[in-house]
DNA sequence: CACATCACG
DNA sequence: ACGTACGTGATGTGC
């Protein structure tokens, strides 16, 4: 069998990568998406040729011989853009670390290294594979060395493989003739200028017939076409110039070995440190595959014995912090990871030891005997539900979740884990602890860390373990009359489209209305027609046939994702345990999945009628509060507009007085139509304002829109100057700040990109009110918790909604919990305005809202 | 797996 | 001139 070397073209790859795969940064901000995309197509070529030999080639900074002719002929070449520039070093430091042979020389280019090298090796005997973009080095093919291109096709990255012989069939030229292509039609990316007016079709021919330029030269005038006679007689020195730049080079100059080149174990540690740093999950776990149990720091995992866990305890006491981490999947419990230095994993498998289950018990009773050991971990809540008995507010304290940090440092970030074998989370927890709380501390947001969101945690650990009962039987009715109601719906509209179509296709749906029946309203999304809802609705009225398949839609969606989409989440005990999300959203809201509790149907009867199925269990009632306007009397408070403030200290209806000073019509004149306008005004303005938005929304012109806008502002100019200075602070600092400190980053304002521009603005605006939002209900949530508990009551908080709160109250605590929700509520904030909940109680959720 | 649609705040 | 309201999650279609 015969050796293999794998030749990888460094400046191509990673160009090629930086371009075609979307702009990603780690945590730190440093821009990683060329090295990712270069390690993606490194490792899938690895693994289609399991190779003895590797290297990586790269350009030198300095002007090399070639580029310099031109470079002086024709300026300087597109300098490399600083997000690409910054990421080539931290390529090379991972390929060293791996032990892959980097090569690079002043003087000469990758192409020229790697044609040497290639060509070196071949003739040793190997078979050479010469991963490269660049056209150019086909020149380089031969029956024992193979250019792979990689491409991108459709999203996928393929990989394009030449030998002289594919080269021959898709070029109708040797290799060696790729050169003398180049040099009659240039290559504009490669700055090789080529004769003018010379393309690939016309130069082909010509080598077809005069094989190189050389001999084209000499039969110059049997050429018949008069054109390309003529630039090739004016031009021909170019042909010469250029022919020199694209030549590779194949005696480089260059000491590099082919043993340098042998491959070995690319998975180290130095490699693995570097991987998490820049926080690419995928390629993590090929290391952990290949058995690296570390953090990429040194970390040494060591089984706990029994006789350790003094020892651990010991250690996390004299320290005063210990990182822990159960191992689990699906809930099922495989082992628990402990940390009492950065480097430092101890671990057991409850399965392989036995001893799992006393490990778990003995560190929940340490974790309830030690108030001053702060205990750190990544996702807190899903371990709460394996340790039940410390999972108690009263030990918030004791607890810091490092995902949440980060998700408080970066909350646009997908995900949050620990990055690294799940044996040494420990180790990670606690090893990352102290530079978390010192970067949460510089951003000024500890106590938003330690004084509401590790709270929550505990808020958000109820909700899922009492979740919510349900009525299984009366969803099952619910859904039968939901389906019969389809069925008859389904026969009308097969019979008005003349036969059976998919009317969840929105593609066929289209066809139908827009082609077959010639309805107005013609193409809006890049997928064809629009069938969304607002523009079904304004053909509805005058075509039955659309109000039917409006009704359809809404049927539908309720039998889909309200009845049969609820059925399998059902727990034994007939209750709905959702999952809630602390790290998810931009602004700090909660989101609610596994199902979503908060998008339940209320604002059409047909949908809200499904809330009768959510019940309190016997001997319990339901109580809920909402926020009356939360975000309006934030807006209110934050811009210290005194109309506005006046307005709801007074209890006025908001949105009427809005009209009337709006439109300068008389409080006791303003007609639901105004009162209406005003409110889109309002929320409007919330969203972060735009006349275009405006207009959709309230089917009125931009110009009416933007007079509506004006009239605004002139009304309330405080609301105006508030909103200003979020966009100004916004693009001075990079980010928007709630009033409990939370930030959003806004990397779109400094985007080129009008759009993104635009939405970096609306976003300024609205993130700051938004996330004072949920700042305050959460602190109201722990508030609440807190009493319920302090107070010693059997009610529990079971739902959050954004500006809801839902306790599953025991009927003789019904007017206690009332009036806790109520106070706990408007007290969780004091702004220039009073906030105001309003509460309402029942039997099940329909009634109780 | 991306897109369209629609449920909620 | 650009082409939009802010924040989520679930479903079904179709490449």
């Amino acid at each position: 069998m015969e050796n293999k070397l794998v030749l990888i073209d460094g400046n191509s790859i990673i160009n090629r990568a930086f371009y075609g795969i979307p702009m990603l940064t780690n945590k730190e901000g440093l821009h990683t998406n060329a090295v990712y995309g270069f390690l993606n197509i490194m490792f899938k070529i690895l693994e289609e040729e399991d190779p003895e030999y590797l290297a990586v080639a790269f350009d030198l900074k300095a002007p090399t011989f070639r580029h310099k002719m031109y470079d002086a002929y024709k300026g300087t070449r597109k300098p490399m853009p600083e997000e690409l520039k910054e990421q080539v070093p931290v390529l090379k430091d991972l390929l060293e670390k791996m032990g892959i042979c980097i090569v690079q020389k002043e003087g000469y280019e990758a192409d020229d290294i790697l044609g040497t090298m290639a060509r070196k090796a071949e003739a040793s005997g190997y078979e050479v594979a010469l991963v490269s973009g660049d056209r150019d080095l086909l020149q380089i093919a031969s029956d024992h060395i193979k250019i792979r291109m990689p491409k991108t096709k459709s999203g996928k990255t393929e990989v394009e493989d030449y030998y002289a012989s594919d080269v021959l069939e898709k070029y109708s030229l040797e290799p060696i003739q790729i050169i003398e292509l180049k040099a009659l039609m240039g290559d504009a990316s490669d700055n090789i200028p080529g004769v003018p007016k010379i393309g690939e079709k016309t130069a082909t021919e010509l080598l077809v017939k005069y094989h190189d330029i050389d001999n084209l030269k000499e039969h110059i005038s049997e050429i018949t076409k008069k054109s390309v006679r003529e630039t090739l007689e004016s031009n021909f020195d170019m042909a010469v110039l250029s022919r020199q730049l694209a030549t590779i080079c194949v005696d480089a100059d260059i000491d590099v070995t082919l043993e340098d080149t042998a491959l070995k174990d690319i998975y180290t540690p130095e490699a693995f440190k570097i991987i998490q740093m820049l926080g690419f999950k995928q390629i993590a776990k090929r290391f952990e595959k290949e058995g690296l149990l570390d953090t990429g720091n040194g970390t040494e995992v060591k089984p706990i014995k029994p006789e350790d866990i003094e020892r651990i305890f010991d250690a996390a006491l004299e320290a005063g912090k210990l990182g822990f981490k159960f191992i689990y999947d699906e809930g099922n419990n495989k082992g628990l990871s402990l940390g009492i230095s950065g480097t430092e994993a101890f671990c057991c498998k409850f399965d392989d030891i036995g001893t799992g289950d006393k490990v778990a018990a003995s560190l929940a009773a340490f974790i309830k005997a030690s108030p001053n050991v702060r205990f750190i971990t990544y996702g807190l809540k899903a371990q709460l539900h394996l340790m039940s008995d410390i999972a108690d507010i009263s030990y918030c304290n004791r607890f810091a979740d490092i995902a949440i940090a980060d998700y408080l440092i970066n909350p646009l970030l997908k995900d949050y884990g620990f990055i690294g074998p799940v044996e040494a989370a420990g180790a990670g927890a606690i090893g990352d602890y102290d530079d978390r709380m010192s970067k949460l501390s510089e951003a000024g947001m500890l106590n938003l860390f330690t004084d509401i969101e590790m709270p929550v945690v505990f808020c958000l650990y109820e909700m899922e373990k009492w979740g919510m009962l349900v009525k299984p039987e009366a969803l099952r009715e619910y859904g039968s009359n939901i389906a019969s109601l389809i069925e008859t719906l389904e026969e009308n509209i097969y019979k008005g489209a003349g036969g059976k179509f998919n009317i969840n296709s929105p593609k066929q749906l289209g066809d139908i209305l827009f082609d077959k029946m010639g309805l107005p309203g013609g193409k809006k999304n890049k997928s064809g027609y629009s069938t969304s809802a607002d523009i079904l609705e304004k053909l509805a009225p005058d075509h039955p046939f659309v109000a039917d398949i409006l009704k359809y839609r809404g049927l539908a969606k309720l039998k889909s994702a309200y009845v049969d989409g609820l059925y399998p989440c059902i727990g034994s005990d007939n209750r709905i345990h959702s999952t809630f999300h602390q790290t998810v959203t931009a602004t700090g809201r909660l989101s609610s999945s596994d199902p979503n509790l908060q998008n339940i149907p209320v604002r059409m009867e047909q949908g809200r009628l499904i809330r009768k199925i959510f019940v309190p269990e016997e001997g319990y009632t339901f109580v809920d509060a909402d926020y009356s306007q939360i975000e309006l009397r934030i807006m209110a408070h934050m811009s210290q507009d005194e109309k506005l403030i006046e307005a709801y200290n007074r209890g006025d209806d908001i949105h009427r007085i809005t009209a009337s000073e709006v439109f300068h019509v008389p409080f006791d004149e303003v007609t639901d139509q105004l009162r209406r306008n005003a409110k889109a005004v309002n929320f409007g303005i919330i969203y972060g304002i735009s006349s275009f938005g405006l207009s959709q929304d309230l089917s009125i012109s931009v110009k009416e829109a933007k007079s509506y806008i004006n009239k605004y502002f002139e009304t309330y100019p405080k609301v105006k100057e508030f909103v200003d200075s979020l966009v100004e602070g916004a693009r001075k600092n990079g980010y928007v700040t709630t009033m409990f400190g939370r930030r959003r980053p806004i990397p779109e304002l400094s985007s080129g990109n009008f759009m993104q521009r635009s939405f970096g603005e609306r976003v300024a605006m609205n993130a700051p009110i938004q996330g004072t939002a949920a700042d305050i209900m959460k602190v109201a949530m722990i508030n609440v918790l807190k009493r319920l508990k302090d107070e010693g009551l059997k009610s529990r908080l079971i739902l959050q909604v954004h500006d809801e709160l839902l306790i599953e109250a025991a009927l003789d605590e019904k007017d206690r919990v009332s009036s806790i929700l109520i106070e706990e509520m408007e007290s969780a904030a004091t702004l220039s305005v009073s906030l105001k909940a309003e509460m309402s109680s029942g039997n099940d959720w329909y009634e109780a809202k």
